[in-house]
Formats: structure tokens, C-alpha cells, sequence
DNA sequence: ATCGATATTTGACATAAACAACATTTAATT
DNA sequence: AATTAAATGTTGTTTATGTCAAATATCGAT
């Protein structure tokens, strides 16, 4: 009985805490000059890392085609460069402008920064379960997604 | 140093759970037959709630032509119901069918239930600070937002 | 060196969702 | 009589996405 009714908690914050993300990507989205799906490819992009097209409109679950007009997009707005892989010339290698990961990295920075902060109220002996109890939620999530497709 | 790092997986965990949930709820939709705005108008009610266009439309922050083609959406997809409120009847209220009800509980109680598997793998002890983080996640993220509107 | 497969880009076209703006209508309130 | 709530019709913009076909360049293997 307890049990649930914390579950029904936990479930009415992890909504709520959605919804607040969603509006914060969108916010920051625009904040920058970028559509959702630009801002949602250029976070795929970890600081050093570097792509090519077939590989995130795989990750992006995307067309090869939809996914060049998204890059386009990001180059004109030059928070990513193309360059030709040497190794198969045939594939572009996408990667981070000096501008895109300064992006990036705020975007990262900030994100932190947030969790540093509440982590903060926290008392300390607790992290290690907090993150566990977070790694619970993202397991369980997956495995119901899985499940549903 | 150490705290910094927690911060980080932290913030991790919280950006693959948004995005988890994000599919998650475009996957619900699509099961449904909804759009996305439908299904988020939708998740607004509580299932005895009954409210009226302006209302979900300043809270969906839309305007209420949009809103009323959202909700007659809904009408023809026969999940909400629309009625002359008694008291001003200039109003509709706007709520729940039969059918919209089941939906909305069922969306309630997989989420909870998803929520109370998580709990089952956390020490008791835990989970009021588990509440307590998550709800000081939220505020942050609210202050956030609030900051840079 | 040629042939077939591959990666990407490009152009064209199409759909549909998400929204706004505006004017009009209807009905009800104050 | 003036105001309000909602619906409706119209028109238009943007974003997101797809498909398909053609073009280009490259690779790998024969």
C-alpha cells in the first residue's frame, strides 16, 4: 500500500519532470537558432566524436536522405563540419565545429551543473543509491520499450 | 572531484531517461491513433476532471482555435466528450468519456506500475530520498526555465 | 581495368502535424 | 448593448518526415 502510493509519487514526478525537459529542449533549441531535430542531432555528438550520415540517421531512426538536409542545416548554421573520411572516401565524416562544441559543451556544462546542485541537497552517503535507483528507472523504461515495438 | 563526476552520470541518466520517455510517449500516441497534441491534451485530465477550452488551451499554451481542433479531434476519436456547462453556458466542458477514461487510467497504471518495479529494487530506506532528489530535480528544472523565459 | 555494390548528395514531390491569424457566427452573460 | 466563449472556415507558415530517381564518387573484387 505504501509502496504504491510512492510509486504513484515517483510516477507523478518523473511525468512532470518530462514535461519540464521537453519544454527546456525546445527552449534551447530555439535559444540557438535551431529546429528540434538539428538540436536532437547535434547532442548526439559527444566533443570529439565524429560521424557519418548513415550512422546517425540510424541512431536517429531517419532516412539517410532526411538526415543530409538536417546536417545541411547544422553546417550552414556552422556548428558542424564534413569532411571526407580517408579511409573510405565514399563516407563523410561529420564532426564538431570549434563552434559546435562550445555548444555542446555549455549545453553539458549547464546540464551538470543542475544535477551538481541538487546533488548538493542530497546527502552525500545517498548518491550511490540515487544513481542506482535512476539506473533502475532507465533499465525498466527500456525493457518496456523494447517490449512494445 | 568526486561529486562533479556523480553530477555527471547523474546528468546522464536523467538526458537517456528524457529521451526514453520521449519514445515512449510518441509510441503511445501512435498505439492510440492519437497525434502528439492529442495525446498530451489527453494526459491533462485527471479522469474526473472537466474543464473548458480556454483553461487547456492557457495550459497547453496554445490558442483556442487550435485548441478546439485538438479536442475535436478527440470527439471524433471519441476519447472526450463535450458539454454545455450549466452554470455559463457560453462555456464547454470538456471531459472524459468512457472510453477516454479506461485510456487515461491505463496510461496511469503502467506508469505507476513501471514505478513500483523500480521501488521493489531499492531498499526501502531509500525511497523517501529518492522522492526527495527527484523533487529537487524538478524544482531546479523549474527554476531553470523560469530564469531564462 | 571493369563491374557491381555502397555512401552521399540532390532535386522533386508529397504528406501530415502543429500551429497562428483573422473574420464570422452563434449563443449567453452582464 | 456590450462583452464573452467557443466553434468554424479560411488561409498560410514551418517543421518533420518520407519516397524515389538520378548523379557522383569510391571501393572491392574479379
Amino acid at each position: 500500500m505504501d509502496n504504491n502510493s510512492t510509486a504513484a509519487r515517483l510516477a507523478n514526478l518523473t511525468f512532470s519532470l518530462l514535461a519540464n525537459c521537453q519544454e527546456k529542449e525546445v527552449h534551447l533549441a530555439e535559444l540557438h537558432g535551431l529546429t528540434q531535430a538539428e538540436f536532437r542531432c547535434l547532442r548526439l555528438f559527444g566533443t570529439d566524436e565524429s560521424l557519418n550520415n548513415k550512422t546517425i540517421a540510424e541512431r536517429m531512426k531517419l532516412s539517410p536522405s532526411r538526415l543530409t538536409r538536417i546536417i545541411d542545416g547544422l553546417v550552414t548554421k556552422e556548428y558542424i563540419q564534413r569532411e571526407i573520411d580517408p579511409n573510405d572516401r565514399r563516407n563523410m565524416r561529420v564532426n564538431l565545429s570549434t563552434k559546435g562544441k562550445s555548444l555542446v559543451q555549455q549545453l553539458n556544462k549547464a546540464y551538470v551543473d543542475i544535477h551538481y546542485e541538487i546533488l548538493q541537497d542530497i546527502d552525500p552517503s545517498m548518491h550511490e543509491q540515487l544513481i542506482t535507483a535512476m539506473t533502475h528507472l532507465l533499465s525498466a523504461l527500456e525493457k518496456w520499450l523494447a517490449n512494445t515495438e
